[in-house]
DNA sequence: CACGTCACCTGCGTGC
DNA sequence: TGCACGCAGGTGACGT
């Protein structure tokens, strides 16, 4: 489910709660959660590392350890869930690590010090990475199109570069990081382009649009915390900002058109057909 | 290289 | 109620 904001959300949350914790033990309930290494190797590397620094390359949630780096990739129905003490797994747990914090002042009260960080994702599609060279896993990637990298100019460029639809190449993370459905949609109706559109076909001004638009759009979704949906509430209220996606025969905000519902590279696609001509 | 199809999984809403 | 079906914020492996 999660993309860059929600992923960029979860982030920041974790951040100020697990640096400083050390990896006691992983519980792995579903092997195949474990991408790299084997689960054995898995459990017996991560076991004493400490959590150094929590952030985010695209999708990917990144734990940054003593020796390794953690990359958790929550594709459609992950989620990551932070409790004190240590858990029963709850359902769809796949993997729970038990942590703990540093002693602090000697004679301060006793403090909790365990919690359990549980891998929730009802559909097992999620991937966790413990690997000491991340490149190898995220190097492919695009730009993360709130970076310095990502201007108006390598966006023109890159996409007459290519001969795509603007949609399945916007959702391509080795041409640009971290949109995914919802984003995209959003971000093609700010910049009123239609999602078939020929990539090579934008002049500079209408890829700038789409550049100013992209970057609009994430920014939003991350101060509001990203989406939330009844099967995963997180806390994000973007759902109630959505001018096209899971809005079909809903007015278009801009101008009242009905948003249609249309399938582009098998996805779900949402457009306002009078803002978005093809 | 671009694009279509299927696979990986579980759960929910809908219509018969 | 039971059941089939379509759908879900992602990605990777195929084939043409």
């Amino acid at each position: 489910m999660p993309e860059l904001p929600e992923v960029e959300t979860i982030a920041r949350s974790l951040r100020p709660e697990l640096v400083g914790l050390t990896i006691l033990e992983a519980d792995v309930f579903w092997p195949r959660t474990i991408a790299l290494p084997s689960v054995r190797r898995f459990k017996q590397e991560i076991r004493g590392q400490v959590i150094r620094e929590v952030g985010r390359r695209a999708k990917f949630l990144r734990l940054v350890l003593t020796d390794y780096e953690l990359l958790i990739h929550l594709r459609m129905s992950g989620d990551i869930v932070l409790k004190p003490g240590i858990v029963v797994p709850a359902k769809h747990d796949r993997l729970i690590l038990l942590l703990r914090a540093p002693r602090t002042r000697p004679h301060a009260l006793p403090a909790r010090r365990d919690f359990s960080l549980a891998f929730n994702d009802t559909r097992k599609f999620g991937r966790v990475w413990l690997t000491a060279n991340p490149e190898e896993i995220t190097g492919r990637l695009g730009p993360e199109p709130l970076s310095d990298d990502f201007t108006p100019q390598w966006l023109s460029a890159a996409l007459r570069n290519r001969h795509r639809q603007l949609k399945p190449l916007l959702l391509d993370q080795t041409f640009l990081a971290g949109l995914g459905n919802i984003y995209t949609d959003e971000s093609l109706h700010r910049a009123r382009l239609h999602p078939l559109a020929l990539s090579d076909s934008l002049s500079a001004r209408k890829a700038a649009r789409l550049h100013a638009a992209i970057r609009l759009t994430l920014e939003e979704g991350i101060r509001r915390n990203g989406a939330s949906f009844d099967w995963v509430y997180r806390g994000g209220d973007f759902q109630n900002y959505f001018r096209v996606y899971d809005r079909e025969g809903k007015p278009c905000p801009v101008c009242g058109t009905p948003i249609r519902r249309l399938v582009v590279g098998q996805r779900s696609t949402h457009i306002c057909p009078h803002c978005q001509k093809e």
